[in-house]
DNA sequence: ACGGCTTCTATTCCATGTAATATACTGCGT
DNA sequence: ACGCAGTATATTACATGGAATAGAAGCCGT
């Protein structure tokens, strides 16, 4: 052991509001586009302006608020450009990601995935939606997890997140819920059978129905989120 | 216009903190594995100690800086596992914008990128590294700008600023910036020729030598850096 | 001499105080 | 009624104060 990572920071103030605000946010109850001040966040969470300010900072640099100069801090609304911007990445990370996979997979990694999969299932049976979402977020979590390589990982988490502002209620169509998981699984399919291109393949058509979901849904909403 | 993309925030202490502390870590002033604090680095900068904390707040998650709890705030060393991370996904992002940067590219970008070139041949040969530095990261810069993806560029910015702690004086070995120099030529000759996999080859070629030419440094240094 | 306990110190982490500033509002003049 | 100036207010940006804690250093007993 000869490296220092990220150390547990175990309860500290400002990780915990740094939670708290992330998942306000994700779960739109604070909405996008509106302007919140530091004073009353603080308040409501019973902490001083020092840690929310912080956690507000780092939310600020994965590009979920943006600092207002003296006016408050927006929680970011994103455009169809956006969308655009972070599904190429994805599709890039993930469709590298999936190739690797193959390589790398065991029996094991397959049957967490698998376990996975189950979940998502059951929720989408249930028509839950917050566990439908954590599921599959996991999916894509777990198949990156297997190409080993930490940064990727943090960046496709924080693409997830802002997949998910841009689009709370997009997959909450039931059709889509059931779509996803059909669509996972023939992913799924194809890395077992350790069939590198398909399972490419059927990730990128699982990317871009996502992507397309995401922007029909936009267009639905438009114009009543200008400002 | 009806989007506000991160404002201008023209001067403010944590801003120029921030840009201080970075060029400070990047030219190697404060070294890697060492631990400073918070009062000192603010005294030495005349600001007192909330603009550099939350300078180093950013830092850390860009991965520069650990905050050690504490004890202070530790500058990042890298391992040769940080170093494949950094390279694998350096490939995944430049490769894939040299194929949108010939179908994309005017014959404007190629000038400009011509430009930079002129820039980094002139700089090899005066061997003025800062110079060189400058106008390598330039050409890369200006090939994923022609891609037209703010976030993809944002990421790129923070993995070169990874390369460059890995390896300050890697590039310093003469033959390295001449060798780069010919390595970028070839990339532009076939961009211009609009030969896409060329290019992209080019672009392989010339990420995996430089990748080797860090892990090649850390081995040299192998054991002086152990804590 | 050495191990364990205690004290001291350095440092962050969190709280709060202060000043600058952008925006909104109010009132007056025309 | 409308525009403009002046003022008030809300909010950050920055500074500083206070408390907790981890680690080092010293001390005592054996």
């Amino acid at each position: 052991m000869n490296k220092i990572r990220a150390i547990d920071q175990p309860l500290s103030l400002t990780r915990l509001a740094y939670k708290r605000l992330r998942e306000t946010i994700l779960s739109g109850q604070l909405k996008a586009g509106e302007i919140y001040n530091e004073m009353a966040l603080a308040r409501e969470m019973g902490v001083s302006r020092t840690p929310v300010r912080e956690a507000l900072l780092e939310l600020s640099s994965q590009g979920l608020v943006t600092f207002l100069p003296r006016k408050g801090v927006q929680v970011n609304y994103f455009d169809d450009r956006d969308v655009e911007e972070v599904f190429e990445l994805r599709k890039l990370i993930e469709l590298a990601a999936v190739e690797k996979a193959v390589v790398n997979g065991t029996a094991p990694d397959w049957d967490e995935v698998e376990e996975i999969l189950q979940q998502s299932r059951r929720a989408a049976g249930k028509r839950d939606l917050e566990a439908f979402l954590q599921a599959d977020r996991r999916f894509h979590h777990q198949l990156v997890e297997v190409s080993r390589n930490s940064r990727m990982h943090s960046i496709l988490d924080n693409l997830r997140d802002l997949v998910q502002v841009m689009s709370y209620e997009a997959i909450n169509r039931v059709e889509r819920m059931d779509e996803v998981v059909s669509e996972h699984d023939q992913i799924m399919r194809a890395l077992r059978a350790g069939k590198a291109i398909e399972a490419r393949d059927a990730m990128a058509t699982h990317l871009d129905r996502s992507e397309r979901a995401v922007l029909d849904q936009h267009r639905a909403l438009m114009g009543s989120s200008e400002e």
